[in-house]
DNA sequence: CTTCGTGCAAATTATTTGCAAAGTC
DNA sequence: GACTTTGCAAATAATTTGCACGAAG
């Protein structure tokens, strides 16, 4: 799914035009895989030339993760980060707490077996999870 | 291991006597094994007629992580949690969104080999990791 | 006397809210 | 015109820092 698609499917579920920071903000999300930040997210927009308020980031932020345009990813650093959420791209994130490096990385099968053998002994019906992987790139280590 | 125990290792690690402040802390999380936030630990020491300061609470805090007594864990939703590092009661989270209640469960033996599949793979050295389950108790379902 | 733990006030950081102006259908 | 998006200033919330003081070795 490429911007513009995801730009179409946004106008859909708004049931609006899509805007430029909405438009921009997305365009920024496909062009980088990896979670950002708010203030990162800013510095790219920045970057492209767009001014915006950080009150709209944050809103829009909330408003693309409330129709699951992007999904929050927690590092447990304060901070919130987010990704866009392409359902073939569903993957975790090995973090190396001393460059602060990020990768991918993707183990859902796995996941999934541990989620079924849980909702079913517990009772409990998971929307999803965290996992993330902290330690020591191979530069760092 | 009992709160006499580690107050004891307490006493090797950081070559001095326990204050009341610390025994206080990890009594009550020897008492409460779901992550505490600062201010439901500052509650639960009010309960007990210990009266110390945010800043204290904050401080033994990560003094007492740094000395691996507590582990920081991650429920994201902006506030550190602590609950007591014991080797022998390793677990991950069931995080219910709607009434909040939190339970303990293990699967230590899955995620060990996911952790070595990773570490053999990308040549990356895991330290640590984030793995809470999100989603509705049976209650809430 | 030096180190460590503590309290208190102030600072910092991330995030949210209220309200008015601007843009879109 | 009604509804959404945006900016700006101010408010919150969690956490941290600076500084002074008191207790313990």
């Amino acid at each position: 799914m490429n911007t513009r698609d995801i730009v179409e499917e946004l106008k859909k579920k708004c049931g609006s035009k899509a805007t430029r920071t909405q438009k921009a903000i997305l365009t920024i999300f496909e062009k980088n895989h990896l979670p950002l930040t708010e203030s990162e997210l800013q510095a790219k927009l920045s970057k492209s030339d767009i001014v915006v308020n950080k009150t709209t980031v944050y809103r829009q932020l909330a408003h693309l993760k409330e129709h699951d345009f992007i999904k929050e990813i927690d590092f447990g650093d304060g901070k919130k980060r987010f990704e866009l959420n392409s359902n073939d791209r569903h993957h975790h994130h090995l973090v190396c707490t001393n460059c602060k490096m990020v990768d991918d990385i993707k183990i859902d099968n796995d996941v999934i077996s541990i989620e079924r053998a849980i909702s079913k002994a517990r009772n409990f019906k998971i929307m999803h999870h965290s996992l993330e992987f902290f330690g020591l790139c191979k530069n760092c280590k």
